[in-house]
DNA sequence: GTCTATAGTCGGATAGAC
DNA sequence: GTCTATCCGACTATAGAC
């Protein structure tokens, strides 16, 4: 086959990424089966014929979709989780180790306060919504996700909870989630959560609400004594 | 027209029940839109044309549906929910303070049990779906959820904790929230909980080990100091 | 790389006999 | 209250011209 000239190449890659943004918000919004390719191709003003040139098929596109996503979000966290990584392995003598907990602390904070923002953010709505489907009947897009990020950001967090409070591995990695979920509630149960809180949109202010809300409470729960490892047999407590 | 013979009227409550259990299977596991009305017929072993006969079509199913589950739920959490209204609104000279904090902790985390147990649990999967969906982009059916049962339980933890541990309402209302959030995380990151967890599936033993964390998290959490109420101008602390 | 056109399915609703 | 039959719209994928 021919080779292609510069102008169909830079012409195709603005046709896939038409159909790649208009395709988050398509399957963003009505999930995959509700989605149609119809839909998707007027929504990138592109025919929808060409789903199946570029990508393949509905499905194609719905995984390249997910492969978007993950690069995005790479993108938004890396830095900081590079940051902490680094944190993580340095070596311990170089500090004392109250000041080694605090700056750990700092640092999960600051993550804490990035996730946040991202989760609870306008942009992101799409993408929660992507993700949290497949949570519930994960496909291949959901490797995608967690290979790409997700397992990271956890892991991370959970090392970080051990540095910082101690105490066995399974009850770090349970603390992360919990940290998690502390943010996640205010995406996944958006519209009680708005209810409840009688408001309206979760607009600048309300994210600061939040915000300063999950830092006491994950301060809080550093605080606290980690859990005794389950499993063993008991030993008289405390 | 003429009144319906008792066998119509029984033969039509079996057809109705049918359907309903069906529709929850069929609408939970693939979501409004990518469930048929003939999947539903077909599981309830009826006739499709049937669910316009007797919902009105495939809208009006759907709702009944959160109907059916707020019921059920209702039923589940009710009597906890009633226990609890009880002890907030008793007259608070009887016991000492300390008594009177000790016991609201326990109905708290009496409810959080078994809030967890309901949630985590497999009977609640397709519900959890319904829900989740719902939260993501409300429709006429999740009203009937919130004003089911949804509002009144987070707004009855937000009065507990307050009672517990003081502080302003809006403070109380977000912890409220905060740990809804640490039982949620089971189920709507449930894929990415079983692999960062290295689990397979979240049984009896994964259930007390969840359990158990949650249980210390929100101790640790009603431990700490109230946040201080926002807005106001700031007076010297502690 | 893009386009039109269409084949082949499946969807929800409903009319009318029983 | 149930059933059969059908209308009509919407969907994905693909063949073939440009």
């Amino acid at each position: 086959m021919p080779p292609l000239s510069k102008e169909s190449r830079a012409r195709g890659d603005a046709t896939r990424e038409a159909l790649l943004a208009a395709a988050i918000e398509v399957f963003g919004r009505d999930g995959f089966h509700a989605a149609s390719t119809r839909a998707i191709a007027d929504a990138a003003d592109v025919r929808q014929a060409l789903i199946g040139y570029h990508f393949g098929g509905k499905e194609g596109l719905y995984v390249a979709v997910f492969e978007h996503i993950t690069s995005q979000i790479r993108a938004r966290l890396g830095p900081v989780a590079d940051s902490i990584e680094e944190a993580l392995d340095a070596p311990r003598a170089r500090v004392g180790r109250d000041d080694r907990r605090a700056h750990h602390v700092e640092l999960l904070l600051h993550m804490i306060e990035n996730g946040t923002t991202l989760l609870v953010g306008d942009e992101a709505t799409l993408w929660a919504q992507l993700i949290l489907r497949e949570q519930q009947q994960p496909t291949r897009a959901f490797s995608v996700l967690f290979d790409g990020f997700m397992g990271r950001m956890l892991a991370l967090v959970a090392r970080l909870v051990r540095s910082i409070r101690g105490g066995a591995e399974q009850g770090s990695r349970l603390t992360a989630l919990s940290i998690l979920g502390q943010m996640l509630v205010f995406r996944a149960a958006r519209a009680g959560v708005l209810r409840h809180l009688g408001w309206n949109t979760i607009g600048e202010k309300e994210l600061a609400a939040i915000q300063a809300h999950v830092r006491l409470a994950v301060i809080a729960q550093l605080a606290a004594p980690p859990a005794k490892p389950p499993r063993t047999t008991r030993r008289a407590r405390r």
